[in-house]
DNA sequence: TCAGCGCTGTGATTTCTGTCACATTGTGAA
DNA sequence: TTCACAATGTGACAGAAATCACAGCGCTGA
């Protein structure tokens, strides 16, 4: 696939570097990408599809914490990669999904040898960063209706469109809550006329 | 204060550059230190004491994050200092408290030219990180009596002490709940012989 | 066509947490 | 000592959310 124009900023040296050592894999939808407690060996940018990465605890209770696009980058796989730590997240393909992979090894050079490649990693960490701090505020603070609509706004905006084909139930597995919950706070959300539900898809009007 | 010993790791020429340029600053338990919205003009080190880290709503509600401690520093600091943005954080003196401010043009110099500085600046946010997983994991998972057990293990933890000099109130705050729910629990705990409860002080058994 | 299964709607009940009201106790200052 | 105030204890109640039970509904494949 032809990602250069994702990452416009790249020196033509960087972008050589990562053409030569980097390997380009696909996922489909569904499928693990990464998995708490697994070895790092690369950095991951997303260069098509949507990457959901989350939390999941010991009873099997899953928590969205954010989405990566093309053009971003995951911050743990950096972090860790660089430490050559285990991740201790869970990240899965929303959608069909191309990755690079770029080996740990060139991280340390490629900070220092190349200025926009530095910048990308600050600014991935700090993007990352500002997430999970919203995140943070979204469950200390709001109750499940608030999330409810967040979730719903966020999912409609990464695509852009203005219908989210989800269940209820894989919206509650998202927020860490339960079907019946969701079902009616979305009912009630239409009887506001802030939504239109039909079977499997969600219209926000 | 003689503070080069809490970073061992640094190179004489690194600590020379931070000596001629960075300012020692005094905060008293309870002053503010970093303000949501607050411009950041450097990044902070911490020498002496405890800083806490939390967020602020609309409302008033705090929730606490966690807590930096001598030799540690401020990720949000770093990240932001680098693009000159505002902090979406509050930061508050949890004791009398030492800290070095190092002016942000100084951050690109020392990250390229300081190895060291470069290991120190990854490890911190590594750090913050997953600390900040392990607060979303509390949230989203536990019920309040975990919660609260894990912030009584943890204030001990960073103090080495077994005892918590703390009103029922102060926790309620740094956990957004209220102080009868926190009376009740902590007395359950007693019950189960987890504390023992006095005025304004809670022993870890 | 219809049988089956997954999705959605809804009531009843329970648990957890927050809120209000008020009693009790400990401590320090006058 | 005594008063005032802060900290703590506790009952009653309200609201959010989880759970259980079950009823329709819609799509899909035999």
């Amino acid at each position: 696939m032809n990602w250069k124009q994702l990452f416009p900023q790249f020196e033509p040296e960087l972008i050589d570097l990562i053409e030569k050592n980097a390997v380009e894999r696909s996922f489909r939808t569904g499928e693990v990408i990464m998995r708490t407690g697994q070895y790092i060996k690369s950095t991951v940018l997303v260069l098509e599809g949507q990457i959901k990465i989350y939390r999941e605890n010991a009873d099997g209770g899953e928590f969205l914490m954010y989405y990566l696009g093309p053009g971003q980058a995951c911050a743990v796989s950096m972090i860790c990669a660089i430490q050559s730590q285990t991740s201790e997240i869970m990240a899965q393909a929303e959608e069909d999904t191309e990755v690079l992979m770029i080996p740990i090894q060139l991280m340390d050079d490629m900070m220092n040898k190349y200025k926009s490649w530095y910048q990308f990693v600050i600014q991935t960490y700090r993007g990352r960063f500002d997430e999970l701090l919203s995140v943070v505020d979204n469950i200390a603070f709001r109750n499940m209706d608030e999330r409810l609509e967040f979730y719903l706004k966020r999912y409609a905006g990464k695509s852009g469109k203005k219908t989210i084909e989800l269940s209820h139930q894989q919206i509650a597995d998202d927020l860490n809550s339960s079907r019946e919950v969701i079902s009616r706070l979305l009912k009630k959300m239409e009887q506001q006329k802030l939504v239109k539900l039909y079977r499997n898809m969600i219209e926000l009007v």
